[in-house]
DNA sequence: CCCAATTGTGAATGTATAATCACAATAGGA
DNA sequence: TCCTATTGTGATTATACATTCACAATTGGG
């Protein structure tokens, strides 16, 4: 059945990478060892030979998918000494791993297989996610030196809802088979996220005046509710 | 083992529920017919009395999460005349939601119980995603209406942005264990919202221009990448 | 060329779980 | 009260899957 007999540092590459497409096109529930085994011209046992387990098999596709986020990092950040342009870089190229990995990530952060299971698995997608949005935010802040983006909002603020343009458009883009125009999409939503988060050149919206409290949403003076008791 | 002998109407609402709470706490691998059977005080096979297969089960159990959600739209919509009160209002009740429910939506979204398996499933639940957001838009629309809201933009977009604050922040929510501050974070991210959303006084960032073609993100005039040619 | 470590194979085991079925208990109307 | 449809139970079947293991093939160094 294989083709030929390989080291096992190029096994364990082809298997995490045969891994994470198949849950980006079949979702996790298909991730069998018999299908991983299938896609890379093996035999199921064949898998134990260079992965302990399914578990650690599965680490290997974190691996992958914190190295494909990082790499993203990188790129943007050679594309442009511009905060914005860094940000919209990493923006769009977030967007074509999802037209190409399919929803690889979110079905693997969802999924019981990463977060549950093994004690120190969730953690580890904890630090992958809170990695990205660090990087996400040390760009923000960099944006806020440079006097491009508000220096009154919270970076991490901001990173959250810079993930919130993408993770949204993930989805209704997986349910509805592609039919949504993901990239018109982007181009939208990125001016809205450009918008919210510029620097205001006219004193305008009261957003940062000391409040410290922290826990509730505090009652907005004009446009916004009253009932914030949560 | 059960207490009673209980009408099957009562047992499919039972079911409904116990499933829906064992996928917020579990995940939806544990999500098993045996499971749900003691969590109701029956016996696996009992189940089988009230549903057709673990497939016309999970259909109740999305029937769940859509009221869940067209409650809320109801209640945000008496919560006040405004719109931006009413968004917020639905802002709040769904990370009550997040908080309470846990990441049952989710988990149900991105499996492949839901949207793989029977191809009816993932048009169910598309239908049950663009209705809430079509909810959103709508309120947004009216917002456009009232003035309040910025009537360049498209209220789909601004929709998708509003699931864009809760999405993300549900991730990392459940990520740290609730060790996320999830009213801190909305608080926060609602103020970009609205700024985002803002109906501009002045007349500032060009956003409808006439661009027809829709497929590449427009390369922006100042602040942003040139490169977007995904 | 030979030998030992590495890599691949096929069969087998154990477990979890969806689904079926014959039978028992119960409810509620006649 | 009796009878029938409804609801609950326990045993059973079938299937999918992770994992193990003895054995075969291959590789690369000596």
């Amino acid at each position: 059945m294989a083709d030929a007999k390989l080291q096992t540092h190029i096994r364990r590459e082809q298997i995490a990478e045969a891994a994470l497409k198949l849950v980006a096109s079949e979702g996790v529930k298909r991730l069998s060892i018999a299908a991983v085994a299938r896609r890379v011209g093996l035999v199921p046992s064949g898998i134990y030979r260079h992965f302990k387990s399914k578990d650690a098999m599965i680490d290997a596709v974190l691996d992958l998918l914190d190295a494909k986020l990082q790499d993203n990092v990188v790129a943007a950040r050679q594309q442009s000494e511009d905060t914005m342009r860094r940000l919209h870089e990493l923006f769009i190229r977030h967007i074509r791993i999802l037209r190409e990995g399919g929803q690889a990530f979110p079905r693997i952060i969802f999924s019981e297989e990463a977060v549950g299971g093994a004690p120190q698995r969730k953690d580890r997608v904890r630090r992958i996610v809170t990695g990205y949005l660090g990087e996400i935010e040390r760009m923000v802040r960099e944006g806020q030196q440079q006097g491009r983006i508000d220096r009154g909002l919270m970076p991490r603020t901001a990173a959250m809802l810079f993930l919130g343009m993408i993770v949204p458009a993930g989805v209704l883009w997986h349910l509805t088979d592609g039919g949504f125009n993901l990239t018109q999409h982007a181009g939208r939503a990125w001016k809205l996220f450009e918008r919210a988060l510029s620097a205001r050149s006219t004193a305008r919206a009261p957003c940062t005046h000391g409040r410290r409290n922290g826990s509730a949403i505090p009652p907005k003076g004009g446009t916004t509710s009253a009932s914030a008791k949560m």
